[in-house]
DNA sequence: CTTAATGTTCCCCA
DNA sequence: TTGGGGAACATTAA
């Protein structure tokens, strides 16, 4: 579900609606939802609420709670708890609720800053970018979805920055071109700028904190269009497996 | 019944 | 040491 256009969609629609109130009380139905310890978090405040690659950051007065989100994971506010419903925050006058069908999100309680990440792809330079992909000798579509490489990008957002780019997936990282590196930066922090503009993708159930869904996935060139045209040259879109993810590219213009 | 799905982690092996 | 491959986690939809 969430990637980084999506956290970024879903943290502007929360914070509005939860920053500097308090925490009354917090529940975990989900069994599995809290890893690491999570200590009493009934008076704390929430101060603010951010995108940490595609992950949530609620910082309170004391500590933070750091989100993610999984697959189908969910923040929404004032909605009835469902079947789906991992996590309830009471807070004053609001209602924080973590939904998440397929468990794979989690929630973690950090006392200190998380240093666990690669740098914000919209944040980094395109030469720190270029020199970051030359230290590596991994295929570039694995390296994009590596969070210690860059935060944020996941299997939709890999799939369409390459293509834009016009990079073979299966390419060894450190053997692009400086023009090649560049473009593939240009392509990723162009096209999470309009992702984010059009809220974020929706191609399964992502919602933002007021259930509001995504128009992104109207405007997706080669993510789950396989057999379909390439919108640049008409050549049928490809689909192979790469690690393990569902891989999607135009043999004709990413070589 | 089979396959695939916006993610991450852990284990084994080269 | 790095990283690739595969399995696992849990659930739904086509």
């Amino acid at each position: 579900m969430p990637e980084l256009p999506e956290a970024e969609t879903i943290a502007r629609s929360l914070a509005p609606l939860v920053e500097g109130r308090r925490v009354l009380n917090a529940e975990f139905p989900g069994r599995r939802v809290l890893r690491g310890s999570v200590p009493e978090l009934a008076g704390r405040v929430i101060r603010a609420v951010e995108r940490h690659g595609k992950r949530i950051l609620l910082t309170l007065d004391e500590g933070a709670l750091l989100v993610s989100l999984g697959m189908t994971g969910a923040l929404l506010v004032d909605t009835g708890p469902g079947a789906y419903t991992r996590a309830v925050l009471t807070l004053e006058g609001r209602l924080l609720l973590f939904d998440d069908i397929r468990q794979f999100g989690n929630i973690r309680y950090l006392a200190e800053g998380d240093d666990s990440l690669g740098p914000d792809p919209l944040e980094i330079s395109a030469a720190k970018f270029l020199a970051r992909l030359r230290e590596r000798r991994t295929r570039i579509k694995p390296l994009l979805l590596n969070q210690a490489f860059l935060r944020g990008i996941g299997n939709i957002y890999a799939d369409e920055a390459l293509h834009r780019a016009g990079i073979h997936p299966q390419r060894a990282a450190a053997s692009l071109s400086k023009l090649r590196a560049e473009r593939l930066h240009t392509a990723i922090v162009d096209l999470l700028r309009e992702a984010i503009a059009h809220r974020g993708s929706s191609v399964s159930d992502y919602v933002d904190a007021k259930g509001e869904r995504g128009g992104f996935q109207l405007l997706h060139r080669v993510y789950r269009k396989q057999g379909q045209p390439c919108p640049a040259c008409g050549t049928p879109i490809r689909r192979i497996v790469l690690a393990q993810r569902g891989t999607h590219f135009c043999p004709q213009c990413q070589r």
